[in-house]
DNA sequence: TGCAAAATTTAGCCGCGGCTATATTGTCTG
DNA sequence: CAGACAATATAGCCGCGGCTAAATTTTGCA
């Protein structure tokens, strides 16, 4: 039994590891679904839109790609675009859903478009399936 | 003008930029908050307790402090305990008040008391000042 | 077709924020 | 009051995710 004399400062440490956890897949999430956005818009990814699109240097896009790959999440041939494997498409697919319901979550309780977007690009990567289940039934009301 | 005909694919780059401007500063948030949690219940913040309560190790808490100390939001004689700035200070009850919004705002929405807690953990340092305004708007109702 | 320009990769740097192992300092007790 | 133990600090390692500069490959055009 969780004891509930002990102060709720008591499961911190676990709270705290798990944010930990899940921000350390978030720039992987961002990359993969900027990825998929390209594949469906132009039928190619490459090294330099993706850079210019998350706003980041080439370099630093390249390292983030050669990351993926180990992941498993994407696939490429030196000097050409990039590509996702299934299980990078399927995770591009669960964040942008995840996006665009968080988007209409906080606009939904009064938060302006413009800042909604701006502020979702961050909280989203934390947002739980327990949570989203509850975004949408409220959404759905 | 931004051009309207550009798609919204235009301000991404801002867009990701500001997030990773801001997880930046999402640790040293929390371990602010951490230390001024302690102040008041202890008096005192010690490494080895904001270690334990961060669920990190204590050299892992000592360099944190270095860089609390750098940033001038805390200040410290060695081996003795960890005291926040005015600016510290200021930061910490921030901090706190938005997280407590923010769990507020995710319960009133419909998610579960602790699911609320463990997301709130990383969701709550993107949260902008027009966000929080909103939610307390809303939660006024 | 061959060369210049553009795209990509590689190399190497940085700070962050974790870690383990070890050294140092403070404290408490016999 | 000395020595054992607890707390803190230091050293050094790692991967991430940025960067600049330089090498390499691809591409497009004269």
């Amino acid at each position: 039994m969780s004891n509930p004399a002990s102060p709720e400062s008591a499961n911190l440490p676990a709270r705290f590891s798990h944010a930990r956890h899940v921000q350390a897949k978030a720039v992987m999430e961002d990359y993969v679904e900027m990825i998929s956005d390209l594949l469906a818009e132009m039928g190619e990814a490459r090294i330099a839109d993706i850079a210019q699109r998350m706003g980041v240097t080439h370099p630093t896009a390249t390292k983030a790609v050669a990351r993926l790959k180990t992941a498993g999440l994407a696939v490429s041939r030196p000097y050409r675009g990039v590509f996702l494997t299934e299980e990078g498409a399927a995770l591009a697919e669960k964040v942008r859903a995840r996006h665009r319901t968080l988007v209409d979550l906080l606009i939904a309780v009064g938060v302006p478009a413009e800042v909604a977007e701006l502020d979702a690009e961050g909280m989203e990567h934390h947002v739980s399936d327990a949570a989203l289940a509850a975004f949408r039934t409220y959404l759905a009301k």
